[in-house]
DNA sequence: ATTATATATATCAAACTGATATAGATAGCT
DNA sequence: AGCTATCTATATCAGTTTGATATATATAAT
């Protein structure tokens, strides 16, 4: 997707700074997608001088002063537009779709060259790190009001539970087929 | 993963050119990931300068010439070393690990903007695409020869098993959960 | 006092991709 | 025979993106 509209999608969600979109970015959306301060502040910058966003200076007072953008109407045709223009280019994308670029499958792949007792740690940890991420997955619990907007997508929730079953198929079958890499 | 090891790596399977290691990760390997050519080409000669390769030009009748690469001893040891040293980064990684940079997900999760319609046959072909993946994951026909040894490795076959699992269980929430995304 | 961490914006070298260039061969169409 | 398309094969490069670093202020911990 593009940087702009990717942007201009998570202002419609509300206004916010570039440091906030990228703490959307470390927070809930940090298993989907991320983009670094290189491409956000650039992206901004690009959006307000071609009026799709608007731009607010704030003072804090025990905090710099931030930037905070607001998504135009102009901003938001675009945006519109451009989702509906790229829909079906990203039916065939990610997390089966064309690209995974997973590092641990990788690992895998080139399994024999580790020692026997490197691949059992590998594996183990593998499984304790992807508990760990079903915990987050399912946790319920309180999140900064700033990223509450997100968490009460209805496609958030809808993301979230695949997200969980995919974990949880995932870890079935490393536990049940782990046996298979030696 | 460093390209170098990624390179040495699929290289441990058998002398290929840079073209064929192109050839893998858009076959077999497409899912999980990929490396240019823009960045194949200079890392090979990069690894024969530092004699981590050996090349052969090789002269074919019917085809352009190519230049087959093997992997050294010394290669063997650099790979084996860098995959043992970096192997506790790479359980964190993809598929839920710390990013699967999901088009599909992004775009689900700006769905609202998206006429009804439209989110009807974006998720309606996105069941058919990934139905179709499901097919290729499964196939088990033949191959190009000098694919077979990916498509033997044990590694390879766990990996398949796992993608298959984890296709037909997010299949199966699409089916039973779209209607939240309403 | 000093170190660490958090908020906040900005910049840049290094890495990588996607596109393009080059070149010989084959295959199908008219 | 001529034309277009596609495949094999290597190479290069502009444009994009990341990961790191710089700058500045403030709080919290040791």
């Amino acid at each position: 997707m593009q940087k702009d509209t990717l942007c201009l999608g998570l202002l419609s969600l509300g206004p916010r700074s570039g440091y906030e979109i990228k703490q959307m970015f470390e927070g809930p959306l940090s298993d989907f997608y991320s983009l670094s301060f290189g491409t956000i502040y650039p992206t901004l910058n690009k959006l307000q001088s071609e009026k799709y966003v608007s731009c607010k200076q704030l003072s804090q007072s025990k905090k710099p002063d931030k930037k905070v953008y607001t998504i135009t109407k102009k901003g938001k045709d675009l945006m519109k537009e451009n989702l509906l223009g790229d829909a079906s280019a990203y039916i065939r994308s990610g997390n089966f779709g064309d690209q995974i670029k997973s590092e641990f499958f990788l690992l895998l792949l080139f399994a024999k060259y580790l020692p026997e007792e490197t691949l059992e740690t590998v594996l183990n940890e593998r499984v304790l790190f992807l508990q760990q991420k079903l915990e987050q997955f399912k946790y319920d619990g309180p999140v900064p009001s700033d990223l509450q907007a997100l968490r009460n997508e209805k496609s958030i929730t809808f993301i979230r539970g695949l997200a969980t079953t995919l974990i949880e198929s995932g870890l079935n079958y490393m536990e049940k087929n782990r046996g298979k890499l030696y």
